[in-house]
DNA sequence: AATGAATGAGAATTCATTCAT
DNA sequence: GATGAATGAATTCTCATTCAT
């Protein structure tokens, strides 16, 4: 059900540039997108023209119907590049860390600075959302979901693992995410007040912090004094 | 400084009333604006238009501009009115409350609620606020930080009375706020999974309930049991 | 059937005009329909612009908009005029002519006149009416099929009274519509060699005239010197 | 002065392709011609795109502008390229026959067949001439009045012979020529109410049949025993 | 010769805003 | 005070045409 939505929006998105040169297509779609998330951040998706995008892209206006739809379907290719490259983060991160707690941890963090790197789109994601069409909303629900996953597979192995007591492991996800999201948010407030290692530390953990065991707690204070000795 | 600017912003939306009856101007502002925070709701600032609002408010389009500068200005005027709404219902809930741990309680539950029942207004300020022109945002930013601040005086009166750890309060307010408007910025997900009250329960109080005192425990231990007696 | 795809084509070209002052919408609609058979038939459906029609009509581009939801239903409304005049005329020419023969002299001189004089406009349905959507087509067809049957019936009527032998009456009404329009279709090297007059007698009357009977052709001749005698 | 227009018409199509094989012109040209004929029938002059008719013709967009200076020219191709393959029939069809009666009958039969089966292609005719600029229109109007001629003349062979009664020839040509036509152009509805051979018989020749002499009448009737036998 | 990527001029359409009634 | 007709600026999108490869 879920692949036929989204081979039906990616169809369309394809059949534009059906004959093209893929390299050139993936290229000039990448241009397009950063230009476009630059003026939709800007001055939101209904004021920003397509003569702008293709400006600050440096091509011609004509140029950007050859390699996307219409406008909706940039708006969607915008989003859509935000949201992967925030998943896309986690993994990276997680590659070759074992313990659970310490996969935790450093999800989080990635996921948080992944989302503070990005301040601007996030902020996008959430202004239009909305503007996009119904199928596309869908996908992108899908795509926060599939996010959602990566950090939640964490907080289950910690609870397995005896770190974490069990608890409501989806809303906890969603706290976490929500607080990493709120530093894009309100970052005009949050910023002048704290720093962003600050805001992960005294934020962004606490959502998690009060649901260790004691054995959690010992593990946690470990990982500590190994990263604050190896920073140092 | 901040009051000069709110002025030379409220001047131009008094300007063209001038000469009209104070209450029928209220009521049709009201009119306006309730007919707009639904449109604007439904389809986006730039979607909607002057001929829709007005059509939803019983009125001609002509009208609308008897009593509103422009369209900008009808977006402030509902973004104004959302946020005033969300902020008037916590010192009507704390109304007759005095200990600090059961204000803070109130304070947290009456904002989630009012938060939830106009999921779809906040959801407008989220998307919307950025359309307005700097100095309306920086009125928006003054009346966040205004409602803020009933919080942020329940926090601080807890930590007086010795319930809660001292904190960064700010910092702790904004986990409360931000973790409200969850609720609404992330309904689609969270109403599946947990209902307003659990959400209440294990997200809005988990904020600050990892840094009570022991004496905090035991009076919120005292508050709950009270309460549910009194429900039962 | 016919009639439920009558139903939904006008219904979409009365849907913007609901709530609107039928004689000015009628007024306008006159006027641009004027207009845009001047243009359309000028230059083409395509070259032709909604700017140059309102110019022409002396009203701003956007005031189309208010009358017409598209240019498509703007040469419909043009083209459907055209059918509509071309077929009034032949009741009107008929009102009080009672003898079958006279009915049909009268209905093909009548018919071949609004044509001549309407040729630039019949130019526009020939040229125009496969840039309509089928459906407006399949309207079209329609409204020429009782416009024949106008004639269809006096031929009848003429068979039936003995004056023409029994031939097949529809192909024959064929062969005087289009034989009515070729003198618009090829105006440029028509009336370079015979009248308007001319053509009727040689081309027009040429159609049915070998399938009189003695009795129509005594009729005919009592009916030519009565015309004739009247204009002298 | 008319051979002037023709020649700086061609001029112009001669131009680009001064340099180039003359041979592979002539091919690449036909390729086109017929792609073209396809898609501006298929969907009008000004819905065909360029890069629809080098696809149906099976090349990149770009080598159409190595063979047609403009996408106008293209069209004035097609339309002579049809005009001509119309004319041509007739003195194919002729060939070898020698009776004025019979070579009206085959003439007036040759022609209506190579209407009706290039049926699109004259509809094209009358809908896009007049989208050429008027230096093409006058050179269509031109070869329209060659191909009459030979028309005309078997008709005056006829009259010369005794065969028709001295009638207006050109006019009379006119009435063979748009009844042809109106094959085509009413299609929609004479098919589904004659065959061909029925139009031939019951609206073709019925154009000049009331003409004819009584030598005529006899020879006609020679005719149509013989054909008749030798089909049987 | 052939390609197809890029251009940019141009057209339909929408809608905030004005203003005569 | 209220209306809604009229305006015109602005935007998306298309496509003939060019040109480097």
């Amino acid at each position: 059900m879920h692949s036929k939505v989204k081979n039906r929006a990616e169809d369309k998105v394809k059949s534009i540039v059906e004959d093209k040169d893929p390299e050139l297509v993936t290229k000039r779609r990448m241009q397009l997108v950063e230009a476009a998330i630059g003026q939709f951040s800007r001055v939101g998706y209904y004021v920003a023209t397509i003569k702008d995008i293709a400006d600050a892209a440096g091509v011609s206006a004509g140029l950007v119907y050859q390699y996307i739809p219409d406008k909706q379907d940039l708006l969607f290719l915008c989003l859509q590049h935000i949201v992967e490259r925030n998943k896309r983060e986690i993994p990276a991160a997680l590659e070759g860390v074992k313990d659970p707690l310490s996969r935790l941890v450093v999800a989080v963090e990635s996921y948080t600075r992944v989302i503070a790197a990005n301040r601007n789109a996030v902020l996008l994601t959430y202004r239009e959302t909305k503007s996009l069409k119904p199928e596309y909303v869908a996908l992108m629900k899908r795509m926060e979901l599939d996010t959602n996953a990566l950090i939640a597979a964490c907080v289950e192995d910690c609870v397995k693992a005896g770190y974490l007591i069990p608890t409501h492991i989806e809303l906890l996800v969603y706290r976490i995410i929500t607080n990493a999201h709120a530093w894009a948010l309100k970052y005009w407030r949050l910023r002048p007040i704290v720093t962003l290692n600050q805001y992960i530390e005294l934020s962004m953990h606490s959502c998690w912090m009060p649901l260790m065991t004691p054995a959690g707690q010992k593990r946690y204070d470990q990982i500590k004094n190994t990263s604050t000795k190896r920073k140092s």
